[in-house]
DNA sequence: ATGGCCCTTAAATCGCCGTTAACACTGGTA
DNA sequence: TACCAGTGTTAACGGCGATTTAAGGGCCAT
């Protein structure tokens, strides 16, 4: 786990450095953003570990910052709230975060909480070896272990469906929503077909590599780290 | 957090239907239980997140109940009393309620009551002690002291079901009910067998550790601190 | 027409699940 | 204490649904 980089985002002075104490006592790194406008730009330039934005922020909310985030980075976030009963909420708002703080916090819970999140984050995080699969959407290329593959347009799609959720179980039917854009119906075995020769192409390139993975009664999974 | 489940024991319809309307308002599922004698059996079945018992029932009063869930779940219980001097009384008694809410109530202070009672509840979960077995559901995957756990569907949903009501005593027909999706009826012999199944996994990871442990004429527990 | 891709079929294989039955243990009773 | 009926534990095994795979036909674009 070592030392994780936590970019808080929060404007009220005395709870940003409380919860960058509570953070730097625990052997995190932190980054304090006091503006909400600026924190998706610092996100990007700083790429931390964790992100920590309270929900009320002046220019723009933490809300809104946490859908910007969410769509170029599954990176964790847990939102710091005011008010238990807004949880409830955004829990219905669908927005993405992975946990919620609610304040008055103690800084055990804080820590706790961190520590949870970078820790379910830390298996289907983008090790170095996960680097070595490179999909490019707009050019519908794959490259892994700086190999080119040469994927037809279903298995590609399936392929990028499971890179960008690493260590998510896929049913056949949510495979074929991925695979197809129209709204069409086949057979499951039809998805294991593709998934068959999906595999046959990555195993050329790197033999002992098992990254597609089938759960028995369920689906499909794609392991970075296999 | 998300959405709870409450069980409210209250005989005056009046009363009750006050208590569902304010925590339905806020969020909650509500099931209401008028008799005494039911709840014990009602809270087995419907295994709600929150039970908020009258004091006074019939058939059998709000202490017994208390009592006779504690033996088996650490479920946040809230009393419910008409008289403020009770209170002390019932916490000479020692009770194992979480919280008492005196009538007449307004319906923010039984909202937030409940939800400080869920709040600490799932902090309580969230320690550090707790967080040496990691569930990942959407993976469809435990992790236990740093080690991924090679689970069948059947056994991940077992753990899944201990992991997330630590402590609490399970009878093979709620495993049962946890572990498939479907109203499909087994053998309890066929559960003990997936227990077994799972300890062994399980011991493979640290032999010293005993999670799940029987208890006679009842069923399982699964206890986070062994 | 040819080649590539997609989907299906069906046969082979795999491995999960539920049960059984023998054995060990528990807790109450005489 | 000794017993015993009820309960839990465990290994083994058959069934069968799930997965894997090769093969082939339809379709479209070249």
């Amino acid at each position: 786990m070592s030392q994780s980089s936590i970019l808080i985002a929060e404007d009220e002075p005395k709870i940003a450095s409380l919860l960058s104490d509570y953070l730097a006592s625990a052997g995190h790194q932190t980054q304090i953003c006091h503006d909400g406008g600026e924190v998706v730009t610092m996100f990007h330039q700083i790429q931390p570990d964790l992100v920590l934005p309270d929900i009320m922020l002046p220019n723009r909310d933490g809300i809104e910052i946490c859908r910007e985030i969410r769509t170029s980075s599954s990176v964790p976030i847990i939102m710091v709230t005011a008010r238990v009963d807004e949880i409830d909420r955004l829990l219905g708002l669908g927005v993405g975060a992975d946990d919620y703080i609610c304040k008055p916090f103690s800084p055990r819970e804080v820590v706790a909480r961190v520590a949870a999140a970078l820790r379910r984050q830390h298996w289907l995080q983008d090790t170095p070896d996960n680097l070595d699969m490179v999909i490019d959407s707009n050019a519908m290329r794959a490259e892994f272990k700086q190999q080119k593959l040469d994927l037809t347009p279903v298995e590609f799609r399936l392929l990028e469906a499971f890179v960008q959720h690493p260590a998510q179980v896929f049913s056949r039917a949510q495979l074929m929503d991925r695979a197809y854009t129209d709204h069409r119906v086949v057979s499951d075995r039809t998805i294991d077909s593709h998934v068959k020769n999906l595999r046959q192409k990555l195993t050329a390139v790197c033999p002992e590599s098992q990254r597609i993975q089938s759960i028995y009664g369920t689906g499909y999974r794609y392991d970075p780290t296999d």
